[in-house]
DNA sequence: TAGATTGTTAATCGATTAACAATC
DNA sequence: TAGATTGTTAATCGATTAACAATC
């Protein structure tokens, strides 16, 4: 018998991002060294479990002292593959990806978007931030060429699943939705959820009358 | 001993939207009959997990034959408060605000964004979607009058906890927060997050050399 | 040195799944 | 009736936490 060596669960690949946006948070403060115990009382989650989760990927701590906060930012950004920025598609050019292509915050955090597509004629050609809208019937090309591997869909509802068969049609792995339906995809290809309203549903619930009533 | 009555576990609350979400899906084909099978497929997500986490709530299929796609879409409604649309404040109104203002998917699933804030004086009085931008001086007394209890943050990162904290103040008990930062907030104030970077981020993981370099 | 905090083990806790009687 | 699918129990699986030796 050999030993196996056990895959890091999604849930811990899941917090390393938010661990390394506290890092970020406390690293703008000057602040250069933390701890475990710190770094939970601004997420609400439990030094052991930030303990137990670094833990996974090597030891990057002092015992005694805590983290070197450059220098357990710097790791989590080689874990998570954010040494260079990825190049991200983005299809739609609407309203919400607009708003996606003029937001700031993705520069700096590992991502630029090098492509924009579209698929109503009189937007093809026009610029936003400096980008030429192209037409998704160049999208599968243009993906190629730039080897971009991943994307954010932010077309209709009804036509998000169409987008995404296209995506993996280009072998785009990995893909942001902002469209309120559940895609489909083979399951090598990733999938994440922005939908907003999934958050305020989950709150209204306990605000509601039926969590009080019915529970403690 | 008397019975202790068990609290529904969030991660539950948490996927019912999800389930929601679906049923709205499917009930948009015109399909009037479905089943924890169907639906898991849609997800990703175990039937038994699915019939578990509704069995928390009561009973709402046939054996036999599954759910009424109306009636369960109905009663999830319920249970997460949706039966009338809830009032939203928001706190911000540069590109990600306007933004969500015209966005049109809160209507229809439970939202109606009822006051919008800003603290700059040359965007104060100015409309978006014909809601006039207010002082956020005025946002304590215009959230008690309008008895709004909840709010999305779209300010930038530095003045998001100032603002986290006015909300408070103002009793406010549910924050959608779309700062990339960590909110402290009392533990009677629910808080959710939406940080495209951190779904990218998530997923870049698989993505990149380590995961499959180190492991599987 | 004394105090603090890590990394890790073992125990606990909780969530998911498999299986099946009930029944439509 | 035969087939399908629910709701629920018990078993399994996995994640979190408590505790502590190691050590800065």
């Amino acid at each position: 018998m050999s030993k196996v060596s056990i895959r890091t669960p999604d849930i811990v690949i899941g917090r390393l991002p938010i661990y390394l946006r506290v890092l970020e948070h406390i690293a703008s403060n000057g602040t250069r060294v933390t701890s475990s115990q710190e770094m939970g009382e601004h997420l609400g989650i439990s030094p052991a479990q930030i303990r137990k989760d670094l833990s996974h990927f090597g030891e990057f701590g002092k015992q005694g002292t805590g983290y070197d906060v450059v220098y357990l930012r710097k790791q989590l950004q080689r874990i998570l593959g954010l040494q260079q920025d990825w190049d991200v598609a983005l299809i739609g050019a609407g309203a919400v990806g607009k708003a996606i292509m003029r937001y700031a915050g993705f520069r700096g955090r590992g991502f630029h978007i090098a492509a924009v597509f579209d698929n109503d004629d009189s937007k093809i050609g026009r610029k936003i931030n400096n980008l030429k809208i192209l037409h998704v019937n160049v999208l599968k090309s243009t993906i190629h060429q730039m080897g971009i591997r991943m994307a954010m869909i932010t077309v209709p509802s009804e036509q998000a699943q169409k987008v995404a068969d296209m995506l993996v049609e280009a072998s785009v792995e990995a893909v942001l939705n902002y469209a309120p339906v559940n895609l489909i995809v083979p399951p090598e290809v990733h999938v994440q959820h922005i939908d907003p309203v999934v958050g305020l549903q989950h709150m209204t619930y306990y605000l509601s009358s039926y969590s009080t009533l019915t529970q403690g």
